[in-house]
DNA sequence: AGCACGCCGACT
DNA sequence: GTCGGCGTGCTC
């Protein structure tokens, strides 16, 4: 029977079928192949081999060829991308266009050649899509493929250099007559190759006119040369080989990265003993880069550089896919093509950048755990603040490959709840400003959150109190100071302050409430005049050196700021207004707030700073249980959490996840998603199961309105079956987007 | 994702 | 009367 290849192309589609063509080699799976496409070419995952009858054959196109020079997908994890674009119910080709595999974005050079002898014109170019570009060549050489009359093979383009060189055909320059082109010549002759004839009259000393010459005269020409594949070699020793460790823990809370991998490290010293690999994923750059610099010291280890080119990391995949080390990269690292993996890290495991944003929208520690379970090893989160969730994956390791987990201990935080209802200073109250001036009296360092960007969440009308709104979503625009503008910070519109109120005709307009991280970094100077402020959020990131050589200063920011490396004397931090973080509608907002305080804490290294919280609402039980040191208020809590997820079946004890829906009008957006209510009860979904219609904390945004609906399922395969029913548009122009591991509820999908 | 098909509004 | 908007459906 004739051999079939299923293979999977980056697009939001599922696995396909070709014909193998004739000849080929039965590749492995997770070979890259071109399969003809919308009378073009692309290039694809085979995810299966496979015999077919001939009369299926019949319906089939024949693929085109394989992708030379890529290390094939190891088949476990072929197996989980399969199995996570199930789980996560989207199609597989989204889930591989968002891993990024370095195939699909390098160029390739496309060799077409005719059986019959006949000429072709030329090579057809084949750019960064994939598909031939040239329209008019296209149609016949579609054609012509259909009818098997083609060759074709597809190699990697990699960059060239062009170097000039002597050439050596030629006498050398007449001494006598050219002494600056002999010179010259000399000095090229010497060197073998220089990378420009401007370099080249820099080395000898000549004019750049004179390096013409001697190109024009024959003496010396370009040469291109095709760069060679240079896999990258891993940085760090090897351990010694029988290095016994005990079983590891599969989680570690309470530390930075760094901790976390100390702890492991005797585990991993093991590991590359026994000649495996480990793959290490880090949400962000700088936690890659610290991870890495760490692990170098003591293991070979091999970082994925975010900034590296397609080619960079086909060279980078050849190596892991030959050595063992340590391999430290992000979300794309989990199709890797990696040397025999002993197990799976997953850091900073409670960082919102684990929750990719686009395609699946997958939650990194999620897939990781079923990347896991389809390659047999266990896997290990850390993080500052483990929560319930990333605590439930870590427990489901086989039993015996690791221990439970543990708790780094830390220099702990006196944090100081302040209470601002009835305060008359604001946004700063009398005790913030009174350990805000000792701090710069003793010549330290204080952290302050503020709870927004810009300088206030609202422009308003000091007589009807309007409040200046977005044209295209339901929000009120943000004054920023220094810019002097209006921003809606959804939508990106921007207006200049209106002089009169829009509604009354009143020209009192201000900010007035609601103070951003302007407002604060004012008060801060009016305080607290000696101070020597920063300012650190999106928008702008002053230079940090000088606290980081140790003088004193006060940073101002957002939580953008809790990406900074620990501050040297950091002995205040303070969070302006906790009452946002904790009054969302969302039942992870207090262990994020609590999650939030730990990396704060983390800011101070090994000092024990003191800690301020603001709030309108000090009855709160985080904020009670934060103060109470030496009873169990903490525990308490943590118990109440617990129980309150278990008691409505929300994660770890149940799967959430959330169907939105997006349309012009609001009616259409709702009537969709009332439809696909009824719809899932019908086929069986009972009212535990089905959680509304109900609207978005905003309902419109960029001229679209918004609504959802919550799926809770018990398990993935019931996820997986009830959110199989939401078809991808409704009619009005609704558009449906599903999030299987929703972490934010008040999230807008694209 | 791209591409074709198909159905309604403003224009050379 | 057509051009072109985008909503809908399909790709082995």
């Amino acid at each position: 029977m004739p051999t079939a290849w299923t293979v999977l192309l980056p697009l939001p589609v599922g696995p396909l079928d070709w014909v193998a063509p004739p000849g080929a080699l039965e590749p492995p799976v997770g070979s890259v192949a071109a399969v003809p496409w919308q009378r073009g070419v692309r290039l694809g995952l085979i995810t299966h081999v496979h015999e077919v009858p001939v009369d299926r054959t019949l319906q089939l196109n024949e693929a085109v060829a394989l992708a030379e020079g890529i290390p094939p997908l190891p088949e476990p994890t072929v197996a989980w991308l399969l199995d996570e674009a199930w789980r996560t119910a989207a199609p597989a080709g989204t889930l591989l266009a968002a891993l990024h595999h370095p195939a699909f974005g390098a160029d390739w050079h496309h060799h077409i050649e005719r059986l019959d002898g006949q000429p072709l014109s030329a090579t057809a170019p084949s750019g960064q899509s994939q598909t031939t570009p040239d329209p008019d060549d296209e149609a016949p050489l579609h054609e012509l493929r259909e009818q098997g009359l083609l060759r074709e093979t597809f190699t990697l383009k990699r960059p060239q250099t062009t170097v000039l060189t002597a050439s050596t055909d030629r006498d050398p320059p007449d001494v006598r007559r050219t002494p600056g082109q002999y010179q010259a010549w000399q000095a090229l002759t010497s060197a073998g190759t220089v990378a420009s004839a401007a370099e080249l009259a820099r080395l000898a000393g000549v004019t750049a006119g004179t390096v013409r010459s001697l190109i024009q005269g024959g003496y010396a020409h370009y040469e291109t040369t095709t760069s060679k594949s240079v896999p990258p070699q891993p940085v760090g020793p090897m351990p010694p080989q029988g290095q016994a460790a005990e079983p590891p823990p599969a989680w570690i809370s309470g530390g930075t990265p760094e901790q976390a991998i100390k702890r492991l490290l005797p585990t991993l010293q093991a590991d590359l003993a026994d000649g495996h690999s480990v793959l290490i994923i880090a949400p962000e750059r700088h936690t890659m880069d610290a991870a890495a610099d760490l692990l170098e010291q003591h293991l070979p280890t091999l970082r994925q550089m975010p900034q590296a080119t397609p080619v960079e990391r086909i060279d980078w995949q050849h190596a892991v896919a030959t050595q063992p080390c340590c391999v430290v990269t992000g979300f794309g690292g989990l199709i890797a093509p990696i040397k025999q993996p002993a197990r799976l890290v997953i850091l900073d495991a409670e960082n919102e950048t684990h929750k990719q944003r686009s395609g699946p929208r997958t939650w990194t520690p999620q897939a990781a755990r079923s990347w896991a379970d389809a390659h047999h090893v266990p896997l290990h989160l850390t993080d500052v603040e483990v929560g319930p969730e990333t605590l439930a994956l870590a427990l489901e390791n086989p039993p015996g490959t690791t221990q439970q987990g543990v708790r780094l201990t830390r220099p702990t935080v006196r944090w100081v709840i302040s209470d601002l209802s009835g305060a008359r200073a604001w946004p700063l109250g009398a005790d913030l400003v009174r350990v805000i001036r000792q701090t710069v009296e003793r010549e330290r360092q204080a952290l302050i959150i503020a709870p927004r960007r810009g300088y206030a969440a609202a422009y308003e009308c000091e007589s009807c109190r309007t409040a200046i709104a977005c044209p295209n979503c339901d929000l009120t625009l943000r004054y920023h100071a220094r810019e002097r503008r209006l921003k809606c910070h959804q939508c990106g519109h921007h207006e200049a302050p209106p002089a009169t109120c829009p509604q009354c005709g009143s020209d009192a307009l201000d900010a007035t409430r609601a103070a951003g991280v302007e407002w604060v970094a004012r008060v801060v100077r009016d305080v607290a005049p000696g101070a020597v402020t920063y300012r650190y959020d999106t928008d702008v990131k002053d230079d940090l050196t000088a606290l980081y050589d140790g003088h004193p200063g006060v940073v101002v920011g957002t939580t953008a700021a809790l990406r900074l490396a620990p501050l040297p004397v950091l002995s205040l931090i303070a969070v302006t207004q906790i009452d946002g973080m904790l009054h969302v509608d969302d039942f992870r907002a207090e262990m994020r707030a609590l999650r939030t305080l730990a990396v704060l804490e983390t800011l101070a290294g090994d000092r024990r700073p003191l800690g301020v919280i603001q709030t309108f609402t000090p009855e709160l039980p985080l904020l009670t249980a934060l103060t109470d040191r030496d009873g169990d208020a903490m525990t308490t809590l943590r118990a109440a959490i617990e129980s309150r997820r278990q008691r409505f079946g929300y994660p770890p004890y149940g799967i959430l996840s959330r169907v939105q829906a997006s349309a012009k009008r609001e009616a259409d957006a709702w009537s969709a998603l009332t439809d696909l209510a009824a719809q899932l009860k019908t086929a069986g979904a009972n009212d535990d199961e089905v959680l509304g219609p109900a609207p978005m904390p905003v309902a419109r945004l960029r001229g679209r309105y918004h609504a959802h609906l919550l799926i809770r399922a018990s398990e993935a395969a019931r996820a997986r079956e009830l959110l199989s029913m939401v078809p991808a548009t409704a009619p009005g122009g609704v558009r449906m987007r599903v999030d299987v591991d929703a972490r934010d509820i008040g999230e807008v999908l694209d």
